[in-house]
DNA sequence: CTGCCGTTTCGCTCTGAAAC
DNA sequence: GTTTCAGAGCGAAACGGCAG
């Protein structure tokens, strides 16, 4: 057990309340013994806090002994004006804190006389309960540290209790959470991991914790064998048997054909960058790591054949159309203000300012066509700071019949029922908000976050199922909390994120490329001096491929066999072989 | 809602290798 | 010697998830 507990070092490092620390010459300190052993008590701890004027304060304070025994459950008077009672985590009501006297200090007083010298406080969280509480004591076990996700991440007292202990806490029923439920719970988890051991928690709860599915028992081999006679990962089975775990990287869809393989321990990526990452962690915990890349199959999948050009060109115009100039801008203006500018109306791929124009002006290209529309239906002149700050499009050639292909666009059988939203807050991301707020004008099909609308999902897209219904959106001011909503109608088609996102856009004004110092202008010169660094695509992946299989190699021990194979494919025809590259690392 | 913590992303700088 | 490029390292900001 003594292992599980928080050393000074870490204690410092996750913020909890140490002797001599800055910022907590006011607590009191416990009477502790210098060292505990594994037969110390376990006392669990949940505190309860509410906000005042001079932040938060604790209103509620429960201990429980290994036995289950609840030995202190006591409301707290805090001493300054609560501005927030937090009812929906503490429970605590102004009428439960009526008549309570109850000080901290009482209270403080009452725990150093409950625990002996050798206790040890166990709880989730427990660095915000003992800053609650203002109370330092050097042996904590904090569940939180214990169990936790890939990243570190923390998972809630509440999955814990569920997955680990069978038990319902913080019912969604109940008003609050019980900290004697809690403290109860969080001595529970820590005994069942001091018990167990992290290795076995982790076997036993893989899938329901970390969403892995679990290693199989020896006993399972045979049975997966038989059930999947063909399988070509025999070497993942014999590796299996000398007990050597293999691992299986790569794209869920690619791996569709060996996935019920159980011998393996597989992991889904969604992008070779992902899949490198993960190898990178991973890779030196396993004997053999099967890793399959998609970025170069997916390439050649999207641009089979001659209609390469026609397929670009389309790309460049539906790139175009993201882009809008802004300005003149004041000489003050950053890159950043531009971003500020224009981040409500839709995610920004990218921002620059122009410095080869007269006055400052910024190129700007939005992730999804409806951000370019939007600022431009909102904002088509502004005024920042004194300067009557316009947007527009750029000109082309691609561009000269701009709204007939956005009529085109909108009226599309994909989008025609649609509306993009943009000036979401993170609040209002719930599903519920918006069909709350938008089903005042018909029936919705579906509200689903724009792509490339970031992890924030500050944009989303609503479908109604009647045309209708869009336009008496369209027709209204939609307001959400005190923001008012930011509309237009979808424009984007699906596939359009595949086409245009593989390489920036890179443009040229009046002969004078913006921004070609940083970016690759393609040998065959686009029409209108635009250019798409869609030409040197394969290069690109190939380039890219070559970087990751690098990165890997890298992340490999010494000694280790490894061996990149890149299918050959038949295209036109015309067959092209595939290569094997067979290296041991040696340094 | 705020505060905290950890991760991710992005931009910037530096460095070393390769190309010219 | 200069330029270009990729990679590493760093810090700031943004983001997500937890706590109350």
């Amino acid at each position: 057990m003594s292992s599980y507990l928080l050393t000074e070092q870490e204690r410092i490092k996750k913020n909890f309340p140490v002797k001599g620390g800055r910022g907590f010459e006011s607590f009191v300190c416990t009477q502790a013994d210098d060292h505990v052993t594994d037969s110390s008590p376990l006392y669990g701890l949940d505190c309860e806090m509410c906000i005042t004027q001079e932040g938060p304060e604790l209103t509620r304070v429960a201990v429980v002994t290994s036995r289950g025994q609840c030995v202190l459950d006591e409301l707290v008077k805090p001493f300054n004006a609560i501005i927030n009672y937090c009812t929906r985590f503490s429970g605590i009501t102004r009428s439960m804190l009526k008549n309570v006297t109850t000080r901290l200090h009482e209270v403080q007083t009452k725990l150093m006389a409950l625990l002996p010298r050798n206790a040890v406080l166990v709880g989730h969280s427990l660095d915000n309960d003992l800053r609650a509480l203002r109370l330092i004591h050097p042996h904590v076990i904090d569940t939180s540290l214990l169990y936790r996700k890939e990243f570190g991440q923390r998972f809630k007292l509440k999955l814990l209790a569920e997955v680990i202990l069978k038990r319902e806490i913080q019912s969604e029923e109940r008003r609050g959470h019980d900290p004697c439920e809690d403290a109860q719970a969080a001595l529970d988890l820590a005994h069942y991991f001091i018990t167990k051991g992290p290795r076995q928690v982790v076997e036993c709860h893989l899938q329901d914790l970390w969403g892995v599915e679990p290693f199989p028992v020896n006993g399972a081999l045979n049975g997966s064998v038989n059930t999947h006679p063909a399988s070509s990962l025999l070497f993942g089975h014999a590796l299996h048997k000398a007990g050597l775990p293999a691992l299986f990287l790569g794209q869920s869809d690619a791996l569709n054909g060996v996935s019920s393989n159980h011998l393996w321990r597989r992991h889904y990526c969604n992008s070779d960058k992902e899949t490198v990452c993960v190898f990178q962690r991973v890779c030196q915990s396993y004997s053999l790591s099967l890793v399959q890349f998609s970025s170069l199959s997916e390439d050649l999948r999207k641009n089979p054949t001659g209609e390469t050009h026609t397929l670009q060109q389309m790309a460049l115009r539906l790139k175009l159309m993201c882009v809008l100039f802004v300005g003149p801008l004041p000489h003050t203006y950053t890159e950043k203000n531009v971003h500020t500018l224009l981040k409500p109306y839709g995610t920004l791929r990218s921002v620059s300012l122009l410095q080869s124009t007269h006055t400052l002006h910024a190129v700007v290209e939005f992730h999804l066509l409806e951000g370019a529309q939007l600022a431009l239906q909102s904002l088509s002149s502004l005024q920042v700071q004194d300067t009557v700050v316009k947007l527009q499009r750029p000109v082309s050639e691609l561009t000269l019949d701009l709204e007939a292909s956005l009529a085109e666009l909108q009226n599309d059988i994909q989008n025609s029922h649609m509306i993009y939203v943009g000036g979401l807050s993170r609040r209002h991301h719930h599903h519920d908000d918006l069909l709350n707020a938008f089903s005042a004008f018909g029936r919705i099909c579906d509200i689903t976050p724009a792509k490339g609308s970031g992890k924030s999902q500050r944009h989303t897209r609503i479908k109604f199922v009647s045309s209708d219904s869009v336009c008496a959106a369209l027709d209204s001011v939609v307001q959400l909390g005190n923001r008012k909503l930011n509309m237009c109608r979808a424009l984007t088609p699906p596939h359009m994120h595949t086409w245009t996102h593989t390489d920036p856009v890179t443009m040229e004004t009046n002969g004078e490329a913006a921004g070609s110092e940083e970016r690759t202008v393609s040998e065959e010169a686009e029409p209108a001096g635009l250019t798409c660094a869609q030409d040197g695509g394969m290069q690109c992946v190939m380039r890219g491929l070559d970087r990751n299989v690098g990165k890997m190699f890298r992340a490999l021990e010494r000694h280790t066999l490894s061996i990149v194979i890149l299918p050959g494919i038949i295209r036109d025809k015309v067959e092209y072989p595939g290569l094997c590259f067979i290296q041991v690392k040696q340094v």
